[in-house]
DNA sequence: CTGTGGATTTGCT
DNA sequence: GCAAATCCACAGG
């Protein structure tokens, strides 16, 4: 396994300051098959309720509900969700238990198991990185992420499955934008994507 | 290249 | 009932 597991005490902050952290870090999913892996290259900040102003396009803004609640847990676990029916996302939570911050990854370029993320997501071996792992729904169908079997688990003990790694990389030259397909606070500047990478999701990798 | 609509979970009004 | 942190297929220019 590559490099070092990411500690709990790097999760305990706002999402805000997270999101950029986590560019350049590696999502490793171990699996009886061999390992998927990715690097982030976007991700976006989502801020609890407590905050002020509340983040309207957040899960969590109206408090805890049976889908939204390891938000409310501690951080550095995993939060998946379905959408529209057919997909499925993945959010890292942040900050202190009872605070619902958290951090949504919206691409990965691919490391480890490119040939199995393809076959997942329904393409040719050679299938370009981007329609592998460039988007929420597209990384998560990749590495076999999904509710019920991956929501909750916590990404920082050594016998998870699903964990964040450092293996040394630098957090690489960023942008800082607002978030995609969100129809509230939709100039929130909470958007974080590694400057012209090929991965990151919207037309063209809009900056 | 652009735009449109379908698939069908979850939770709130 | 409907809106939502999506992706894909397909139509038209």
């Amino acid at each position: 396994m590559p490099g070092r597991l990411l500690p709990r005490a790097f999760f305990h902050h706002p999402p805000q300051q997270v999101a950029p952290l986590l560019l350049g870090k590696l999502l490793v999913h171990r699996t009886p098959a061999g390992v998927l892996a990715g690097r982030i290259v976007e991700a976006e900040a989502y801020l609890g309720p407590h905050h002020d102003p509340p983040d309207p396009a957040a899960h969590a803004h109206r408090g805890p509900t049976p889908r939204n609640r390891v938000l409310f847990g501690p951080p550095g676990h995993a939060y998946v969700y379905s959408i529209y029916g057919r997909y499925f996302c993945m959010n890292i939570s942040c900050e202190a238990e009872g605070l619902a911050g958290c951090v949504l990854l919206r691409a990965l370029e691919p490391v480890a198991g490119q040939a199995a993320m393809a076959a997942h997501r329904g393409l040719p071996a050679d299938a370009p990185a981007p329609l592998l792992t460039g988007g929420p729904g597209r990384l998560c169908l990749a590495l076999q992420i999904c509710r019920p079997s991956h929501n909750g688990l916590d990404l920082t003990s050594p016998r998870s499955p699903l964990q964040v790694r450092d293996d040394g990389a630098r957090v690489p030259p960023y942008r800082v934008t607002p978030r995609i397909g969100i129809r509230h606070a939709v100039d929130w500047p909470l958007r974080f994507t590694v400057a012209g990478h090929p991965c990151v999701s919207g037309p063209r990798g809009r900056s």
